[in-house]
DNA sequence: CACGTTGTATCACGCTTGTGATAGAAACCA
DNA sequence: TGGTTTCTATCACAAGCGTGATACAACGTG
């Protein structure tokens, strides 16, 4: 009982055929017809699902932009109200979080890889800038969230500019990610998540 | 009285016109024949000094970095031995060294982001990835001598884990560098900068 | 059954790419 | 001056690119 495709899962496994191509060779090298091959797909069938390679370029970015904010979101619900839980376990729980952002395993490295390759393209691809500057501004507006959480249940020192913590905070998380996939030999992603917990602890309040 | 041109001038025009092809358009833009133009050269003179793009795009990944890596050493000379100053300024000579690496004025904002592009692109171009392992090792090490100077004269609180903090630090450098050469809209450089001064100064030591 | 939609597959076109080959001018040296 | 090296300039080629156009099978629907 044969159906019609659905178009929305053929998309998707266009998007992750691409994903695979981006870390194996980089964005440069996801032409379409590349991009085809690894999924399977004839170079026509691709273009019945994407009008254009900046569609397909754009459909991508959203959707992997949308995959990590997802889980994000996700694991913020899962931790619920911070405040239940006691100080120390508040900081380790947002440290875990945050670690998603963190090449830990193949699946966070592919998603950090691609995230990487995406957003230095959009610096010179109009059509990919404004997802590049929705992600730069939902990550802050993540990270801040957390650090609020932390302050108000005094899991971290009281006084804090949280503004500046959060940029901190997230200037931190870019950068062991970035280090962590690009030079894992010089950084080993373990390190970088544990650089990342001591940050967290070097907030807590004083212990008097 | 014309001489032969100097062959290393001639390199460094090229090398200083593919900079500004990249900042302008992307290393992908930077073909052999656009790089040409904007040096205002033939394609057949270009090739003259340049066997190959990849010996261009080598040659002028090592040429960035030698000239960031020159300045920063050639700074850090200039500080001389820290311990003659105030611990106050230390950490603020410190901070003004590391600015050399955000995005702070044109010059230094072309150097982020072409030190981006390269990076990025090292990941997957074999002649390009021993330079950029460099780079992150060079880094390191100059911000472990930094960190080592506060720490030796007691411009730090005591007791810090300096291979932690190294990593820390580095790490926010890159994020930041990355965050306001990519996004200066939503973290402005002048913010990196401070965020920057204020992580240093949260490391000295307790008052009393 | 017939008809419109959906999906797959190919061809051709214009363009850009890196590169090999070549020719000739310009500069230097004997 | 003649000869060698340095430098500039151009052509041709194969390869890859995005894309428009088209043909045809597969499918769902009336």
């Amino acid at each position: 009982m044969p159906k019609y495709v659905d178009p929305e899962a053929r998309r998707r496994e266009v998007v992750d055929a691409l994903f695979r191509v981006v870390v194996r060779e980089g964005l440069q090298r996801a032409s379409l017809r590349v991009v085809a091959d690894e999924a399977g797909l004839n170079i026509g069938s691709l273009r019945h699902y994407f009008a254009s390679q900046q569609d397909l370029m754009e459909f991508a970015m959203r959707s992997m932009l949308e995959r990590v904010g997802g889980r994000l979101l996700r694991r913020v619900e899962e931790i619920g109200t911070l405040a239940e839980h006691p100080a120390d376990e508040q900081r380790r729980l947002a440290a875990d979080l945050l670690c998603e952002l963190l090449p830990l395993d193949e699946r966070r490295r592919a998603e950090v890889t691609v995230f990487i390759d995406f957003v230095t393209a959009a610096r010179t691809n109009p059509a990919l800038d404004g997802l590049a500057q929705e992600a730069a501004v939902g990550a802050r507006s993540l990270v801040r969230r957390i650090l609020a959480r932390l302050d108000e249940s005094g899991a971290v020192r009281p006084g804090l500019d949280l503004d500046q913590e959060t940029e901190r905070l997230a200037a931190l998380v870019d950068g062991l990610g970035l280090g962590a996939a690009l030079h894992p030999d010089v950084l080993a992603p373990e390190t970088a998540a544990s650089v990342l917990y001591a940050h967290l602890e070097s907030l807590r309040p004083p212990a008097a």
